[in-house]
DNA sequence: ATTAAATAGTTTAGACTTGAAGTAATATAA
DNA sequence: TTATATTACTTCAAGTCTAAACTATTTAAT
């Protein structure tokens, strides 16, 4: 193995201390919750795509970004618009032309155009496209789940829900933006 | 505002149904609230960065990983080796370099060579790196607690918790690998 | 109908990220 | 000591991602 990333344990990861007094910060018990959650969400969250996007190129020679298209194309049988693949995954549009070129070339997705409206390409899978998915998509499952394994059930319902609430939170501060 | 993202509340991201058929999944309960979790987590980590990041650019003009580099450095007075750098970030060795080189030519950091050890260099902030830190640091702390704002104090730390549960299971997982 | 605004998608430049290969220095072991 | 392995960092090619500008098309508003 050559330069491998230090399967992050850190948690240090952006930011905690402020003006280099490494204890005392000047944050308010709130603001110290909420920056270290934070910090503890986007920790968990890199192991895991760390995980699934070297599982994904070790075992299918793929990478997540592309496993994610076929994924998203997957779950409406008459295919998606570009629009609606960038929003579902929650990328900007241009990033979604080229992913989409490459994986047309690969014949695992192809671009009809809509019918009803000309600007519109809808992005189905084809049969290889099919077929290569539903090998990944146990997989990907069974990498997640044993991620989790070591997981109290009760904990990860909890768990489940309180992402919920930190979901409506953002939403609900996002909202009042404009 | 151009082509901006959809300001993603998608959930839907990364995979979710099997072989198309869009709700029977042949999912164990189990496996299903992994998945979910998951999927939650990432969701939550997107929306969180994007405005983070939305934010840095617009008051600051500047990254995430610019100002991640600076924060980490400013972890330890005597400044810190690249290596150290890209664990606490949790990005490739790779990544670091060109990263330092920048902020190195913008004069927010400083490389000194390590007198002990001849292959490392110790990255600290210079002054203007610090005041530049300095501005940046309640503001970010300030936008996190903004998005969280709507988040019960109780649950807040209930999160926190739990997502230490999950840290450990992943380390544990991953520990279990080789 | 005609203009203005919004939408779908592409393109572009620049930054970021990765994995792999390479270089130099240090540590280890025979 | 001397060969071997390890470590710190850089370089490289390819892919990913973003924000902004652009084209084509559709919608809305006069």
């Amino acid at each position: 193995m050559v330069d491998a990333p230090s399967s992050g344990n850190s948690e240090q990861s952006k930011i905690n201390s402020q003006s280099g007094s490494d204890y005392e910060t000047g944050l308010s018990d709130d603001e110290q919750l909420d920056i270290r959650i934070w910090l503890r969400l986007l920790t968990c969250a890199n192991m895991i795509e760390r995980r699934v996007r070297k599982n994904l190129r070790e075992k299918f020679d793929t990478t997540l970004p592309r496993f994610d298209v076929l994924a998203q194309v997957d779950r409406t049988p008459d295919g998606q618009p570009m629009r609606e693949l960038s929003r579902r995954m929650m990328v900007t549009n241009g990033n979604i032309t080229p992913l989409v070129d490459r994986l047309v070339e690969d014949k695992l997705i192809k671009r009809d155009p809509s019918p009803e409206d000309r600007r519109v390409q809808h992005i189905r899978l084809t049969a290889d496209g099919k077929q290569a998915l539903d090998e990944m998509i146990p997989a990907h499952v069974s990498w997640v789940n044993n991620l989790m394994a070591n997981l109290d059930r009760h904990n990860a319902s909890q768990l489940y829900a309180l992402l919920g609430e930190l979901k409506t939170s953002i939403q609900t501060a996002e909202s009042d933006e404009e």
